[in-house]
DNA sequence: CTGTTATTTAGAAATTTATCTAAATACTCT
DNA sequence: AGAGTATTTAGATAAATTTCTAAATAACAG
């Protein structure tokens, strides 16, 4: 189930950083990389996480990987939690 | 930051099964271990991991211990899911 | 106080996760 | 084709997580 891949994407902190970075646009793995203070195999480790949880994309341009935010898969996890949080069934509001 | 604790709560799927029976009111450590084929030190991990993250409040009433859900956790973990989607630059810290 | 039930804590084992280094792949450019 | 850069994959290791059994606490009833 992609869902429990979701939330153990989101468990991380470094991913999360990964994916307020992307919030203003795609950004390659190079770039990425640069901001923290790790190999760009590990970086490349959580990109396949966020990728396999369908939270980021992947363009390929030039000899470049960018990624950049899914935001669909990021709706479900919202509706997920409006559901915990309304308890009675019949509210939805966004 | 009580903030990590949070989302790596709800990163297992057993810990968001139990939120999910919470929904409609609190259950007794027991009545939850019931619902799992698990054993209750088991469920009581678990248990003390949503507590640290603030997402269920435990009530002692006899020699029982009710757990309900605290949903204003849950409202910030959206606020934070909402940013990242809004990916609007004027309110990024929190 | 004694005994019973509900729950948690402690300690240990199995599994998963995050990280590194080194090597492999992929793509570009001349 | 060959060199150079960007990124991923493989293999190893350390740390964290999940689970169990057994023992400890806490609260109640008689």
């Amino acid at each position: 189930m992609a869902f429990a891949d979701t939330f153990k994407a989101l468990s991380d902190p470094v991913r999360r950083e990964i994916l307020m970075m992307l919030r203003h646009g795609s950004l390659s793995a190079g770039e990425i990389a640069a901001q923290f203070d790790m190999t760009g195999a590990t970086i490349s480790y959580h990109l396949s996480i966020l990728k396999k949880a369908e939270l980021v994309r992947e363009t390929r341009v030039k000899n470049y990987i960018y990624y950049g935010l899914n935001t669909s898969v990021v709706e479900e996890i919202m509706l997920w939690l409006s559901e915990l949080k309304g308890g009675n069934e019949d509210d939805k509001e966004v």
